[in-house]
DNA sequence: TAGATTGTTAATCGATTAACAATC
DNA sequence: TAGATTGTTAATCGATTAACAATC
């Protein structure tokens, strides 16, 4: 019986695309069926995690036989990929900014980067990955008219905090937030996805310094 | 009593540089100090997570008191950044690794970037972020005149999985890895921090959907 | 039917939260 | 001393792993 998808445990859903990666793999390499037990040697996991997982999502497997790659192929992928694109714009056009635009519309499955907007004039009007760079001023009028869904927040700190509010206001549900600005206690009806290189790259410092 | 660093559970460590940068605001703030619950609600924990953690290195608090703000935040900054930087090497300089490069140069405390390495004639003998990119050719001889200590891995899968054994090899303890390859199961002796911008915005993009 | 492997329930493990004794 | 707040132990919660019945 499938899973409402809000009861799904976010780390099931944050090993999905981990998942699709494989999968696809196997799916290219031609191979036909794979049961729990090897996919999860493969993913340096456990057999039962893998059909834990699975099953959050009502189970794509067979008794007796295993999964079908090519069903778990196309079953990851409905989950994580619908045919209609995510509209998605991208708030701070500077370095890591041009680079998470080329990103994702250069190597992403599933979004669609409509937008951009900057406050430095040396960039507005300009574009980045063949899309345009628009006055963040005008913000508002764009999300009235063109409702993008997500928001990838590659601004400092203090922009973000200026800036979130006006995002929920204007029907943002996701952010992929580069910035440290802290969205997540905002509201239970969007959905935050925070990358902090920095913390990142810190922690793995005191991990390094302490081995 | 102090934990042995190897004890401390991987979630305490992670959380630690986000109670740095909130600290590091307070102390710029002239506040001289702080209980675990203020501090709880800054961050939007608990009380309790605060006081587990901090006691994982000893405590930094005195009882009926609370926290003094500036030995909070040298104590954490000790923690973190050691006054001599960890050397890190940069192998692939596209356009991620450029940008990171630049990040890591420019914002991060604790980490000096040494040299880079690509397999590109038209990068190899230019720099980026004033560090010079070499051949990866040279790799083996870099790491045994210089010793770095940490690889940040901006380059695809494949050329991951052909240079991730000659990097332990060489003596690399640390990976800062943006690839898609697994570097998890090497050793029990080094450690990897995984930054997966494709899984990262996947998962995103499936929450928004079934929000 | 026997063997294999899933789907699912039960047990374990670890992390978070709550409670409280220690102490400033 | 009384009030406050920590350090630390105990309880809870959730995620992972193990076990097993269902079934191909």
């Amino acid at each position: 019986m499938p899973n409402s998808y809000e009861t799904i445990p976010l780390p099931v859903i944050k090993r999905l695309p981990r998942y699709y990666r494989y999968v696809e793999g196997l799916h290219q390499h031609g191979i036909a069926t794979i049961s729990s037990s090897e996919l999860a040697a493969l993913l340096g996991t456990t057999a039962s995690q893998v059909r834990q997982d699975f099953n959050c999502f009502g189970g794509f497997g067979q008794q007796g036989v295993g999964y079908s790659v090519s069903h778990l192929y196309k079953s990851l992928s409905n989950l994580l990929f619908s045919d209609t694109p995510i509209d998605a714009i991208l708030i701070g056009v500077g370095r890591l900014g041009r680079t998470i635009a080329h990103f994702i519309t250069h190597e992403v499955k599933g979004f669609s980067l409509i937008a951009a907007f900057d406050t430095s004039e040396k960039i507005i009007g300009r574009s980045v990955s063949d899309v345009p760079v628009y006055d963040v001023s005008t913000l508002q009028n764009f999300c009235k008219e063109h409702s993008p869904q997500v928001a990838v927040l590659c601004v400092p700190q203090e922009g973000a905090s200026k800036l979130a509010p006006s995002l929920f206001a204007y029907g943002i549900k996701g952010f992929w937030n580069f910035s440290h600005y802290d969205l997540a206690s905002a509201s239970k009806d969007i959905v935050v996805e925070n990358v902090h290189l920095g913390d990142s790259i810190s922690s793995l410092g005191f991990r390094v310094r302490n081995l």
